[in-house]
DNA sequence: CTTGACATACGAATTACTTAGTACTATAAG
DNA sequence: CTTATAGTACTAAGTAATTCGTATGTCAAG
């Protein structure tokens, strides 16, 4: 048997991205979002938005004949979810390891390193 | 259609964990690892290994009756390509929004970010 | 030689994820 | 009123991920 994701799946993300964008948005207007970008029919689209309903990642609500759909929770709280659940897969839950492949990687450089300095600052 | 993961899936991340850890393994080994945490079937963990090899994750080789498996990639190289994914795919690829996050959830604190300027003086 | 332990090979079952077709309904245009 | 349009509901189907059972073979102990 197959594990549940606990977080969003790829195609989940992609449009739960796409609705945080808007606010509010119909079917329709991610449908047409994502056409854009690759060969997708509306129902699939619609099926993933009543999953992400399920989900409680989106509430509907009905406007004229079409629902509206609107984020349940704040893009950052979702996507730190989704972080945190990486860190804890992969790095066993210490962010160490994960800021040295930023490092090698060159992912992390100068000017990231000023952005880290200037946020802990502002924490204090 | 879902599209091929291109990475290591959760159970796969786990037995390679144990693999790299170990250098060489068997199936009894990796079984036998895995049982203190779950109930597991050997077959379970032998077909995971063997998928693991026919991915090119693992390279195996007989001895006496049994197969000993090694990595075939460092944990390094597999782990990093992991991150580049999960930074495309949640970050657009850009690692700063990554690092706002862990800032925030206070995943850095003083002493990672003393960390990363140690390697980035080394680097340089 | 027989039997038990242990290994692999093969295949099946279940759930999740992703995609999309068909049927039906309501509104708007002519 | 009829028809085209645009929406939802329902269903189905294919692939991937995960788990494990059964069949089979080999070796060593008694």
């Amino acid at each position: 048997m197959r594990p549940k994701h606990t977080t969003l799946t790829p195609q989940e993300l992609e449009i739960m991205k796409l609705v945080w964008q808007r606010d509010t948005a119909t079917v329709r207007d991610i449908y047409e979002a994502l056409l854009e970008h690759r060969k997708i029919a509306y129902t699939t689209v619609m099926t993933m938005m009543k999953i992400l309903e399920t989900k409680g990642y989106l509430k509907k609500r009905r406007q004229d004949r079409a629902f509206v759909y609107r984020p349940a929770h704040p893009k950052n709280q979702v996507i730190g979810g989704m972080l945190r659940e990486f860190i804890d897969r992969v790095f066993n839950g210490s962010a160490e390891p994960l800021l040295v492949h930023l490092v090698k990687t060159r992912h992390i450089r100068e000017k990231e390193l000023q952005t880290i300095k200037r946020m802990l600052e502002e924490i204090k």
